[in-house]
DNA sequence: TGTTAGCACTCAATTGTACAGAGTGCTAAG
DNA sequence: CTTAGCACTCTGTACAATTGAGTGCTAACA
């Protein structure tokens, strides 16, 4: 659940004997817990292999040097490198929400009203209470999505809306600017036309536009190329960030702060984050893994939304590279599941 | 300019004479330059007044006694407070914006292109070039446009899209869930009868609805009520913030930067605090005169947004109560004059 | 051969002290 | 009213000494 992409075999160079990955573990574990440096006694103490701290200490030499552990100096005890993280993550079992939590969700599915919008918004909020993280919902776009019915409407003379709405439920506007003055006819028979033209296709598919220079096939025209030069943008995909806030208390150092805040101001940005992710096939990316240099300080838990399997947008969780990965990973999968059955099979509605 | 709510007559609380005032200036703006405490020294060298340290420190003392001034702690400089501050923003002339700045925002008057959200957006973005700070710019609720158009579109049998277009050239949606199936014709017999009834009114309007309870009829008056009852909650007023990452440069403390992020989290907080502002007749709101406890180590500047002379929005600055007051009100000004130009006369689109 | 107790060593963090410097308030003289 | 002079207060810094956590190594042991 953790891990996706590497292939089951598992591969010699990130496998360690048991007892390393114990102590890998109870390291990580700790550091979570405690954002110190962890030494050789407390590991002893903690884990129910009883060795002394000299044996843990050896061993714990062998994993700095496979570079799953470093120490800030010496002196000091061991923190996990995001080598050591993303070992603890792959060797995760997958766990449960705590019983309170689990209410919650639930609760708050069966309350949530309004548009798909609202309710992703609000999903991103829940995320954020759950876990305490910087949460990201990412809604589909609607480039699969054919067209329910398309208007244009007369703003004055020179100036129409072209209004449309997609199977999906979004609705799209694009302002268009005439060369020219139009008459409520003939932007009535452009609208009539549209709709012949665009009903039931998608923003994929080639439509046939009437050549004709007149004013209504000239308005059409326009009207056809704005609606498909929609897509490079952003494909209409939304997204929703919820508890930026947390930013500050769980990342200490102002220029930490500063860094993901501002990667997380551009939104545009954070949908590839989150697609880079899902196409690595991972579920979490741990420091540099996420692929920008400014969150190498973060780890992020994304979670796929499906609607009939189709990829549909994510849900995902931004925090420290010590962040509490069983908890979000389960908050982030039990939403994202809620999420998929309630856009899944029926058509969601106020 | 800077101050607006007071009477003309100055009351003598907070006048001093010009000694003091020239004092308390070079405090405030050495203080904002430096975010260090300023001692008498310091401002006997900075200002023209040819007097020593020691007169500059008795005078001090009467600042201190009055308010305009504290100190930190026994021999350290003085530090403005809230109401230093606001003395200095109330005496302030006017500044205006270095000419590349200038250049900079004709420039991009000159080439946004593309929906209102878009250039409101953008121009946030501007904004927190320009200043460095975090901006706001709320746009106008669509309260008080009139409706263009209504359609009612079929998902399936169950469930409908309301869309509704505005004078101003906002489109809303609503979903619409009938109690019970309908079909495709009544469905456009609805909707035609909703252009009927609503074209060329505002939300503000009562309407007639049919008091028969047949489909088309139920669908009707659920549509109605749900566009009318779209006001309590945003007005449609929409707000873009940006640059959020400023505020952890700017502020120290992760304590503040957390609660100014997760004030500016909410979007509905911000319309208000917005609002209050403009309300008190203020274009700045120093520390705790805007309201919000969370917020009393800032400094909002609001610069109001008007079409055809009534308020239609507003572009905001926030930052610490050392901000750069001449630079940032100019800015805001510049910036909400453009937009007023822009939205004022013609209808603008991309 | 793997484990562990013991020990010397390292380094960060803390404490205490001394000192310099910035800035004040007060006073007395101009 | 202004200001020079001065004593005083408080912070910040530098430095040394101390503490303590934690290490690496080695030699003994099972």
């Amino acid at each position: 659940m953790a891990r996706r992409a590497p292939a089951p075999t598992k591969p010699s160079p990130t496998d360690l004997d048991a007892r390393k990955a114990t102590i890998l573990e109870a390291v990580v574990v700790e550091h979570i817990r405690t954002a110190q440096p962890v030494g050789s006694s407390s590991v002893a103490a903690t884990v129910n292999l009883a060795v002394s701290p000299a044996t843990v200490r050896s061993e714990m030499v062998t994993l700095e040097r496979e570079g799953f552990l470093v120490q800030p100096h010496t002196s000091a005890g061991r923190v996990p490198t995001d080598k050591g993280y993303r070992f603890f993550v792959d060797h995760l079992k997958s766990g449960v929400l705590g019983s309170a939590q689990q209410h919650q969700v639930k609760e708050f599915f069966a309350n949530v009203r309004g548009e798909v919008e609202d309710v992703l918004e609000q999903t991103s909020m829940l995320l954020t209470q759950l876990t305490n993280y910087t949460s990201v919902v990412v809604g589909a776009g609607h480039s699969h999505s054919s067209i329910l019915s398309v208007q244009l409407v007369n703003l004055d003379a020179r100036h129409q809306l072209l209004v449309s709405v997609f199977s999906d439920g979004s609705v799209v506007k694009h302002s268009v600017m005439a060369p020219f003055d139009v008459t409520h006819e003939e932007v009535a028979e452009a609208s009539k036309q549209l709709n012949a033209l665009l009903i039931n296709t998608t923003l994929e598919s080639r439509v046939q536009v009437p050549s004709r220079s007149d004013h209504v096939a000239t308005l059409v025209r326009e009207a056809v190329s704005l609606l498909h030069a929609e897509k490079p943008t952003t494909d209409g995909e939304q997204v929703f960030i919820g508890g930026s806030s947390r930013v500050a208390e769980v990342f200490q150092g102002v220029e930490t702060v500063r860094k993901v805040l501002s990667i997380l101001e551009q939104e545009l940005l954070v949908v590839s984050l989150v697609q880079d992710i899902l196409d690595q096939g991972l579920s979490v990316a741990i420091g540099s893994e996420n692929g920008y240099e400014p969150l190498s300080a973060c780890a992020v838990i994304v979670a796929q939304v499906t609607i009939d399997g189709a990829p549909a947008g994510a849900v995902g969780l931004l925090g420290p590279t010590r962040m509490k990965y069983r908890e979000a990973l389960a908050a982030a999968h039990v939403v994202s599941e809620h999420l998929t059955r309630r856009f899944g099979g029926e058509e969601q509605h106020g």
